[in-house]
DNA sequence: AAGTGGTCTAGACCACCAT
DNA sequence: TGGTGGTCTAGACCACTTA
């Protein structure tokens, strides 16, 4: 195997192989729901053996970057509705099961990024920004209020219509259309109280308690997406989180 | 490798080896921070190859339960200060570090399981349980009201002493003295408001908004060990999720 | 029937740790 | 120096999917 490249000579094989196949899905050669090559042609490709090729695509598979399926092959992850709301979606009503949110869009803008904004998102004060403020229904109910922020440069011919008229999720369409794969997401939660303007739109009375979540979206390489910030109503829903030890 | 106690007989061989190992992990009768018999010494007694064994390990190793050291051998996870810290406690002071809560145990009284909690601790309701109510703080602050609940059944000889005269984490006595360790837990999340006990406690002003947390702590098996409810003040501190995709 | 991933084995060699 | 885990290989056989 050529590792001319290699940053580190003494990684191990297997973390060059998978930085290699990384490296072809960030650049967007192979896109979600593509099939990967079988491992034996990966395995001549790089000139490894199959035991190698299976070691690297192993971890990608335990972080949902691909997806195998015996006898069909190995794919690239794709952000369907299902996955979405088992991931990254952690709004749950209070005793009942997960249900998909109906998003309604508020206002689509334009804007420079606050400096906070901007270290979060990688880029410089001032550059032009997307916000978009979204009303998510649970059961026809308003919860959640959402205030996104996404790097024009990221999502340069994005605009309402685009937004609105998507077929899928959000994140469908960042994978979709500009190449950008949600993988993993940070959040910090507060809590705090609803302002007229917030009560009206979740339909609850002013002053009464909120959730708050700020959360980072992160694609390959921990490049930061997006930017949401989340106000919910936790009168009828909580936020549920499974942690298992890692 | 003798299969007679198998459940399903399709099952690979590997996860056969994994569940005979959680299995004397599970009875006690490796302990915590004890060494486990080399790859070799458990591929002789299971009657497997070594590449069998490991990839039962590298399943426990990912699950944390187990650590390997290089040149030193399989340790049986031990719930040391800073694997607590990093994997159970996620309240951080805003934009800071993490740090070591300093715990103040309030009440420590005996009382009966509820509906709810004889459910959650797959218990009886009117069971016997522990009630003990601990004030934690950050930095010298009060920043988390948390009142936990534990089976008598699990905890037979606790009381306030045993509970307040431990030498270290909360989780590492429900692991040493009781054989309990916890692998994971489920969190439910909301926003209310403090009343003025806890307002009190944590020094905030009364309708102050509070995060709430309601927690079970799981151990092998997904055995029920612990209830938490916590009342977090967010004023100077928040809550902390990373969530890679899984 | 051909091709894919899934399991299991056996063995070589390396890196690290204790003695 | 001997024992441990870590990497890598090569090959056999199985299970599943597609055609």
């Amino acid at each position: 195997m050529n590792r001319s490249t290699d940053l580190d000579p003494s990684a191990p094989l297997y973390k060059e192989v998978k930085r290699l196949v990384t490296q072809e899905l960030a650049s967007g050669e192979w896109r979600p729901g593509d099939a990967l090559p079988s491992e034996t042609e990966l395995a001549k490709r790089y000139g490894v053996s199959i035991g190698t090729v299976r070691r690297a695509i192993d971890e990608l598979v335990a972080e949902s970057v691909v997806i195998r399926h015996q006898g069909r092959g190995t794919f690239v992850a794709s952000h369907s509705r299902r996955r979405l709301l088992f991931y990254f979606f952690h709004i749950v009503p209070r005793g009942r099961e997960k249900e998909y949110p109906n998003t309604r869009t508020l206002a689509f803008i334009r804007g420079d990024a606050s400096k906070e904004e901007a270290q979060k998102l990688r880029i410089t004060e001032g550059d032009p920004v997307h916000r978009i403020r979204n009303l998510l229904y649970l059961s026809d109910a308003p919860v959640i209020v959402d205030d996104i922020v996404l790097s024009h440069a990221q999502f340069p011919d994005l605009n309402k219509k685009i937004f609105t008229e998507r077929e899928n999720t959000i994140y469908h369409m960042y994978e979709n259309r500009y190449g950008l794969s949600v993988l993993r997401t940070t959040e910090r939660l507060r809590a705090t109280l609803a302002d007229t303007k917030v009560a009206k739109l979740l339909g609850v009375r002013k002053g009464i308690p909120l959730l708050e979540i700020s959360r980072v979206a992160l694609s390959y390489h921990n490049v930061p997406v997006e930017l949401r910030h989340s106000l919910v109503s936790t009168e009828h829903h909580e936020y549920f989180s499974d942690l298992a030890r890692k």
